[in-house]
DNA sequence: ACCTGAACACCGTTCAAGT
DNA sequence: ACCTGAACACCGTTCAAGT
């Protein structure tokens, strides 16, 4: 059976989830896909390539069917949460989409699903874009953060212990247990609700 | 004359200016440093190690000396500046940052301070951290877009024109202008006063 | 204490040659 | 059209041996 370019997207995808964005090789997808070196070099150009398509596939339902009939802010939450839940699906998903250049057509649908979405809300088209900007922004750096705490399994929080001093970092250790984000969702919620009460003040505005 | 840890972590910085992240190898570095290929490898155990202290080294400046007599607000529009400009002070910096576990000292004083601010501000252990964590993803995700662009210097530009469609990205053409952020300091300072914002209706509910 | 020299076990990418 | 086999030019890391 010949091997298809999908087959090696998902293919990527899976190994991936195996061993991690840094152990990712060409070398070792070869080897999973049952082929020889070179092979998946017929399908992409290069490595980069294949991770813009991983990236992208990743985002496959992000935009897809969401309710209009939600008010603004529910349908900008939902979007957000969608998001978060494509970068979180695959191990390093997050990192992986923040090294691949933006115009993917999933990534696209998703902007252009939020920007109508504010437009709708009666923003301007500046404003719409660069608040679509601050939202991902905020949502791809929660999720990246995520993931990476969630790959460092114990060594992570016993070096903050250890370098947090009561001298120096008084409100850091006040804030223990709130640092380790043990919440993720709430903590996500928290962030994302900030920006959305700061676009509600931007509609007042008008 | 013998090499210091602080020269690699010096020469470390100076290539990442000429090469970029990418075009950083530890191989370089030393050549760089007129020095044989093992060498950096007794200042620094491994070449993540030596990205933590370089990362932290770009940091150094980011929480001394603000101002006590700003209100909360222009405390923290400060804070952030700071972290940007040093985000921004090095080829591929946020990159670098968010490639680095987050304990590390000059990075620990600006958590401090920040959540210093919001608990002088009113809020509560918990509401501070998770606001600053907000702030931070939003900072660094910013500066990392910002970069990520400015190195791929015409190619970006073409193709994002080439992947929007007027059928399916209507709000995206409209803002096209807009998109390419020929205003970065203006498109920073745009999510940063939503967050701000967010954050007083949070002290408002106090 | 600090560095050299040389090796080990990998990489991404290319490309003639096969089928 | 799609893949193999083999090579090229690199990597990070280790470590005996030198000074």
């Amino acid at each position: 059976m010949r091997l298809t370019r999908d087959q090696v997207v998902a293919g990527g995808l899976d190994l991936l989830d195996e061993v991690g964005l840094d152990g990712l090789t060409m070398r070792r997808l070869a080897a999973s896909l049952g082929v020889q070196n070179g092979a998946t070099y017929w399908h992409f150009s290069s490595k980069q390539a294949l991770l813009e398509a991983m990236a992208d596939r990743m985002l496959a339902d992000v935009a897809a069917g969401l309710d209009a009939g939600l008010p603004w802010d529910g349908r900008i939450v939902e979007t957000a949460r969608r998001l978060r839940r494509a970068l979180l699906s695959r191990r390093d998903g997050a990192r992986l989409f923040s090294g691949v250049f933006f115009p993917l057509p999933n990534a696209l649908a998703y902007g252009e699903t939020m920007i109508g979405v504010l437009r709708d809300a009666g923003l301007g088209a500046r404003d719409a874009v660069w608040a679509v900007d601050a939202l991902t922004y905020y949502v791809v750096g929660h999720a990246a953060e995520e993931q990476l705490a969630a790959a460092v399994p114990e060594a992570a929080a016993d070096r903050l212990t250890a370098a947090l001093d009561p001298e120096r970092h008084p409100h850091m250790l006040a804030a223990a247990d709130d640092l380790a984000a043990p919440h993720p969702e709430e903590h996500f919620t928290y962030g994302l609700e900030l920006l959305i009460e700061g676009i509600r003040g931007k509609i007042r505005q008008l």
